[in-house]
DNA sequence: TTTGGTAGTCATATTTTTGTGACTAATTGA
DNA sequence: TCAATTAGTCACAAAAATATGACTACCAAA
């Protein structure tokens, strides 16, 4: 049987998969805020000129799901939620900042 | 007036650039073939699985736009293109070296 | 002169990504 | 109790990326 599955392609470029995760119009300013700090969903929309609620909510969520952010409750104050970078987020760092040495070019 | 081009968002993310260029279905393949040596349309889309004319053209033109492919005639035997690195693509290998070295984990 | 290899383009279709606007639901301050 | 802020979801629309198949054009060997 020749059945072909959706993903039929092997990547075999290693640094396709994160290029993937680091991919999209979004996720490397939201990356670049985190980096700055916790970031709030309201706050993202805010700051993020020309963003909305659906696509912040899909990369975050994608974010989490790839293991750069982590999400947590904040039963405080206003109790709201905090996206902070986990350790693979933060150990990213470098690589953002090369990746930015050569945007310069 | 309010005019609002297409392109309204600031990128505010210096490494954005770069990642847009890196970013598609074939373009980190590509990539990746040429620093294994010249690289040719026919060859790439026989070696790449999944691959097709278009995206490869596609892909072969903006790699060619963005400065890290050189596109050169060859004169020769069977008379046909190559692609090599440029400089700047040369000068991009150790990105992905590491990027390479995050996708593992 | 037909076949096959070179490197594509073009119009169109399908798929994926991104955007819009309405809606939900809990919490908080006035 | 009313209004605002929190953080979203949902159905749908529009736009962008990718794929398909036909077609072009040049060169060389059989």
């Amino acid at each position: 049987m020749t059945t072909k599955k959706v993903e039929d392609t092997a990547p075999d470029c290693p640094a396709q998969g994160l290029l993937k995760q680091l991919s999209g119009k979004w996720k490397p300013q939201i990356f670049l805020h985190a980096v700055e700090g916790p970031v709030r969903f309201n706050s993202l929309l805010r700051d993020i000129n020309g963003a909305n609620k659906q696509s912040i909510a899909v990369a975050l969520r994608e974010l989490e799901e790839f293991g750069l952010l982590d999400k947590n409750v904040v039963t405080q104050k206003p109790l709201h939620i905090e996206y902070t970078l986990s350790d693979k987020g933060k150990s990213l760092i470098p690589v953002f900042r090369q990746l930015e040495l050569f945007s310069d070019k």
